[in-house]
RNA sequence: UCCCGAAUAGCUCAGCUGGUUAGAGCAUCUGACUGUUAAUCAGAGGGUCGCUGGUUCGAGCCCAGCUUCGGGAGCCA
């Protein structure tokens, strides 16, 4: 049992002298004398004071860049500028070498790119260590969030056999020998003789088997990671990702809008009260990197007051139909400069519409709602009032200025007849489903719920502008590295 | 997958109109200094110019293909 003070607890002390153990890395190690020592506790470092006529010089070379350390010392009011605190070592002991000709990191800024490229030590930078505190501070915020509402957490399968749900391309699970598949009399491969005895996929979304649950439990959501073999290659995008998926019975698309405006507000604050430090410094690291880009292209709000504004300001909520318009008015629409010109009622919004009714025309959270159903998913529930002849679907999304769509729901079609019409028009087979089909048959109870992409979530509250900064591993394709 | 751009030292980048031995800052190493704050000062080492092929007397530079990365688009969360 070792028994260590972290770094966290040291620089809030007001009390000196006592005798400490602290263990960490070496982020510097300035004029043979000064560590700056991080154990991850905080993003702050400690300053740890070496005796370098008192310490050996094998000691004093190995104290580089990156290297594990345990020091023995005394905690003291500085005697420097720049900090209150540190600790004047009484011993240096070496846990983890770092060879400084072979260490990647220095003491100085690195591009994405190339942090990206060393994915398995980039935590070990100010930006990733905030990024991913608060990524957990996210996490931690939503189960906080729906557990005091009374939802059931529920584990729904990330091994699925149904690939019918559309929602796009799906990675194949299987231990089938790819040199010698067994096949069918027809010549295709024989899924029978597969582990499960038929063809697998990894879950592109847990919502028909979420609301399996909430047509008993009520209220459930899930939490869990998503797989999509679609070659995206975004900032957007990634092939493994994580999404929360609420499922509420006895609700409507209104019901349903509100509890996802209440879920982003509760988060982004809690955010906002616990992750301070980090929030502070990624504020200022934006701050910086915008100093590089004319006047123009830098943001009004920094990420604190963008934060705030979410938080402050009720989402601008209004119809397809309705943004449809505004977007056939509009100046980019009217002089060409879209390069999709929105001409009708029925055209699906390409994300450059989605950014200017966001980041121009309301600057701020936008909900879009009852879109045509055309270009929506079957399970969403029809409108009973068509427009210009169309059938419309109760469909949320919302828009995130920078994101674009960060929450896609709706109220979901509990109407046997109309939800199997619907399967049939767009031909699914209805014989698949039959398990998603029974919650319509037994009981059947209006019911709404939404999927929130989490790495959107985590991207817009830390200011990071590429999805694969903010998941520690990203997947996505030509990389499955570590 | 499509469009555009990029790939030169460990990192960030410069390299003129194709011309002899490819440069800088930081990092690293050696030494000096020793209350520093991305310490400072002096010196040194470090390169298959992404890969393959082509054009040329001659290619880091021109051309083609490939790979990877970045920006945008599509698919979406």
């Amino acid at each position: 049992m070792i028994k260590r003070e972290k770094v966290k607890n040291l620089l809030a002390a007001t009390t000196f002298g006592k005798e400490v153990i602290v263990m960490g890395w070496v982020k510097t190690f300035r004029n043979n004398q000064f560590i700056a020592l991080n154990d991850g506790s905080c993003m702050a470092n400690l300053q740890v004071v070496v005796d370098f006529e008192q310490t050996p010089d094998e000691i004093l070379k190995k104290i580089t860049t990156g290297a594990a350390l345990k020091i023995t010392g005394k905690l003291i009011e500085s005697l420097g500028k720049g900090q209150t605190v540190e600790v004047k070592a009484s011993s240096v002991e070496i846990l983890g070498e770092s060879d400084a000709e072979k260490f990647p990191l220095q003491p100085k800024k690195h591009s994405l790119e190339f942090l990206r490229e060393i994915a398995h030590l980039r935590f070990r930078t100010n930006t990733f260590n905030a990024v991913f505190k608060i990524r957990h501070h996210l996490a931690f915020a939503i189960h906080q969030f729906f557990h005091d509402r009374g939802f059931v957490y529920l584990h729904t399968p990330i091994i699925t056999a149904s690939d019918a749900e559309g929602a796009g391309e799906m990675f194949k699970v299987t231990t089938l020998d790819f040199d010698k598949t067994p096949r069918t009399e027809a010549g295709e491969v024989n899924f029978k003789e597969d582990f499960f005895g038929r063809s697998a996929n990894l879950t592109v979304s847990g919502q028909l088997e979420g609301e399996l649950g909430a047509m008993a439990l009520g209220e459930i959501y899930t939490f869990g990671p998503t797989f999509r073999a679609e070659n995206s290659n975004t900032t957007r995008h990634l092939a493994e990702f994580w999404m929360i998926e609420p499922e509420v019975a006895f609700a409507d698309i209104e019901d349903n809008m509100n509890l996802a405006e209440d879920l982003l507000k509760y988060v982004i604050k809690h955010a906002l009260d616990n992750c301070k430090d980090e929030l502070e410094f990624l504020k200022n690291r934006l701050l910086e990197e915008e100093k590089n880009k004319p006047q123009a292209e830098r943001s009004e709000l920094n990420l604190l007051e963008k934060l705030n504004f979410c938080l402050d300001n009720n989402f601008e909520r209004l119809t397809y139909t309705e943004a449809i318009e505004i977007l056939k008015r509009s100046k980019p629409n009217q002089k060409k400069q879209f390069n999709y010109i929105i001409d009708e009622w029925g055209a699906d919004l390409q994300s450059e519409h989605e950014r200017y009714l966001v980041e121009k025309h309301f600057k701020k959270p936008v909900i879009l709602t009852n879109y045509p159903a055309d270009i929506k998913s079957f399970y969403m529930r029809q409108n009973e009032e068509e427009i210009n002849g169309k059938k419309t679907v109760a469909a949320m999304d919302i828009l995130f200025p920078g994101i674009g769509e960060i929450v896609g729901g709706s109220q979901r079609e509990e109407r046997l007849d109309k939800l199997t019409q619907r399967m049939q028009e767009l031909g699914i087979p209805q014989d698949e489903l039959y398990w998603y089909l029974d919650t319509r048959r037994f009981g059947s109870a209006p019911h709404a719920g939404f999927g929130l992409g989490f790495e959107r979530l985590v991207l817009f509250v830390t200011g990071m502008t590429n999805i694969r900064d903010v998941i520690p591993f990203p997947r996505f394709p030509k990389n499955v590295e570590f």
